[in-house]
DNA sequence: GCCGTTTTCGGCCCGACTGTTTTCAGTCG
């Protein structure tokens, strides 16, 4: 039983003691013993004096532990779960419903489920419950409407062109002073639920008239003096929240509005062991009765005695613990120069070598791979041997060509299905970098496929698995993989693991990166697997990612100078 | 339920907005 496992047992403890109604105060106890053993980088089976090591957690949810170590179960969560419909949670996914809320409804009218929901609300028996007025009933109804239709999360890259689109045109607003984005897109999260935005202004009036007048506006959800929120249909139907502040209080509100949730509780908390409280609008001194503002997110951490956390790591998955000078220096798109996974013409790609290799140039790249298909994947116009050849002849006569830029010759070859390389050995040895990677027969058992995975890194030519989970986010599941098999396997052979950055892929997800960084010690490449030039373009998603996955220069190939690229290679074989 | 160089009891992060209310609860981020 992994940290994870316990972590979510008493995570959905949590959230079925707040459906009963329990003390908020215990719930969010329960919650925050849950994170400690999340973010715990030692296995709970490992700390010498129990759990009660932990920063949050006592007695009492040391025992709840205990049990789910012993039994891998948790008696007190199936007895909750038996009181309480099984479908009930459900109920938390509709915006405007909260456990209290959803309690009464329970208690009052025996709703059990969506259904009897929307029943209900039908029969107009929601208004006239105690808090429960004819808006109310409203909101609830569109609420369901809302869960119904709309996707749950966006892509990041979805998302973050529609919201730098949006701060460009505020930013032409003649009342706005300073714009900007923060929220889980600023964190650089794969997926993004809404768009926050914060703008500096004296006249906030103005700019809420402006916002609620754009192009795309749907629906007007909140219509504050501070804050405004928005249905908007931009290409994306999303929620955007829009915080309208003093010029002064622009950096706090936006540390406020970048969070995450946890972080900024854990940054109050420690403002309040100085005395201090900390807002959106500032740090307030009671003492002095003076507020403090700052022109740097930098100064606002300084001023806590904190180093400066970057907004990929605010999360409260350990950065706070770390004191200064232990923080990683995370790695930036400056240090990145060459990508090592693309497709031309020759197999699925949109152009040429010299076309891949001459936006590459012109991205300031060192050096890039080609890597189109192998011969099995037919529907991608996979490379025989014999098209290798000449593939490599076509790069060596670019390579002539142009300079100040190295073209690589690779290919991404699958994994068959029975667990054999799409190519033997003395093809492959001719090449200068081999990708290996899954692209059939997803639904295997996770030990056929961590096999298939483990049997491509034990070959001496293979230098790299690609997208090693194969998920499409919002689509489909990772295969079954048991990464830590994986990881030990990379470890051994000395080979490397990819963080695709194609934004649907992003595989290796964050989590898994630090462990690999971690655990592990393994070497990361982030590559875009162009199939045009334009895709080139997607390495900033690949770096936010690495960023969240606290990875640092060192352990990124494409960051290193291509003389130490080729030494590592050549140290597999 | 957890925690303590002000505390073993009484707090627990902070504020905006809405809708239901005559002063505030619930939800959200």
């Amino acid at each position: 039983m992994d940290n994870k496992k316990v972590a979510r047992l008493v995570q959905e403890l949590a959230d079925m003691m707040e459906l009963h109604g329990e003390n908020s105060f215990k719930v969010n106890a329960y919650r925050k013993a849950a994170r400690a053993v999340e973010n715990s980088r030692m296995p709970l089976t490992d700390l010498k004096k129990g759990p009660t090591e932990l920063d949050g957690v006592g007695k009492g949810t040391a025992a709840v532990i205990q049990e789910i170590l012993d039994t891998g179960r948790l008696q007190y969560l199936e007895d909750l779960k038996k009181e309480l419909p099984p479908e009930l949670p459900v109920l938390m996914n509709i915006p405007g419903l909260g456990p209290k809320s959803i309690h009464t409804l329970y208690q009052s009218l025996g709703v059990t489920g969506l259904a009897d929901l929307e029943k209900v609300v039908a029969e107009g028996k929601v208004k006239g419950l105690p808090g429960f007025g004819p808006k109310k009933e409203k909101n609830i109804a569109e609420g369901i409407r809302y869960y119904r239709e709309r996707p749950q999360r966006f892509l990041l890259i979805d998302v973050h062109l529609v919201a730098e689109n949006m701060v460009e045109r505020l930013r032409e607003c003649p009342s706005v002073f300073q714009a900007g984005y923060g929220g889980s897109l600023r964190r650089m999260k794969e997926t993004v639920k809404d768009i926050d935005l914060v703008v500096a202004t004296e006249e906030p009036q103005d700019v809420a008239k402006y916002l609620k007048e754009m192009p795309g506006v749907i629906q007007v959800i909140n219509d504050g003096e501070r804050k405004v929120s928005l249905q908007m249909d931009v290409g994306v139907d999303i929620q955007v929240d829009v915080r309208l502040v003093l010029p002064e209080q622009f950096i706090t509100t936006l540390h406020h509005f970048t969070g995450s949730k946890e972080h900024n509780v854990r940054i109050r908390q420690r403002a309040k062991a100085f005395g201090w409280k900390v807002s959106e609008y500032g740090i307030f001194d009671p003492k002095k009765g003076e507020e403090l503002t700052f022109k740097k997110e930098e100064e606002l951490y300084q001023t806590l005695q904190l180093p400066y956390i970057a907004p990929e790591m605010r999360e409260d998955r350990g950065e706070f613990e770390k004191k200064e000078g232990e923080l990683p220096k995370l790695i930036t798109l400056n240090d990145y120069c060459g990508d090592l996974h693309m497709h031309t013409r020759w197999s699925d790609g949109a152009v040429s070598v010299k076309e891949m290799a001459l936006a590459a140039q012109n991205r300031g790249y060192q050096y890039i791979a080609i890597t189109d298909h192998s011969q099995s994947l037919k529907v991608a116009g996979g490379l025989t041997a014999d098209d290798l050849k000449r593939q490599r002849e076509e790069i060596d006569a670019v390579n002539e060509e142009l300079s100040g830029i190295t073209i690589l010759a690779g290919v991404e070859m699958d994994i068959l299905p029975d667990g054999r390389l799409d190519f033997p050995d003395e093809v492959i040895k001719e090449l200068d970098w081999v990708i290996a990677s899954v692209h059939t027969s997803f639904q295997q058992s996770g030990d056929r496929i961590t096999q298939r995975i483990l049997h491509a890194m034990e070959n001496p030519y293979v230098h790299m698995i690609a997208h090693p989970t194969g998920r499409l986010l919002t689509r489909r599941d990772p295969y079954e993989v048991d990464m830590d098999r994986v990881f030990r396997g990379a470890k051994e052979t000395g080979t490397i693991l990819e963080l695709n950055s194609n934004p649907r892929r992003l595989d290796l997800k964050d989590e898994y990166l630090r462990r690999a960084k971690d655990e592990y010690g393994i070497t990361i490449a982030i590559n875009s697997d162009a199939h045009s030039p334009k895709e080139l373009d997607m390495i900033p998603y690949g770096v936010g990612t690495a960023r969240r996955g606290w990875l640092e220069k060192k352990d990124v190939l494409n960051t290193w100078p291509l003389e130490k690229v080729m030494e590592r290679l050549r140290k597999k074989r």
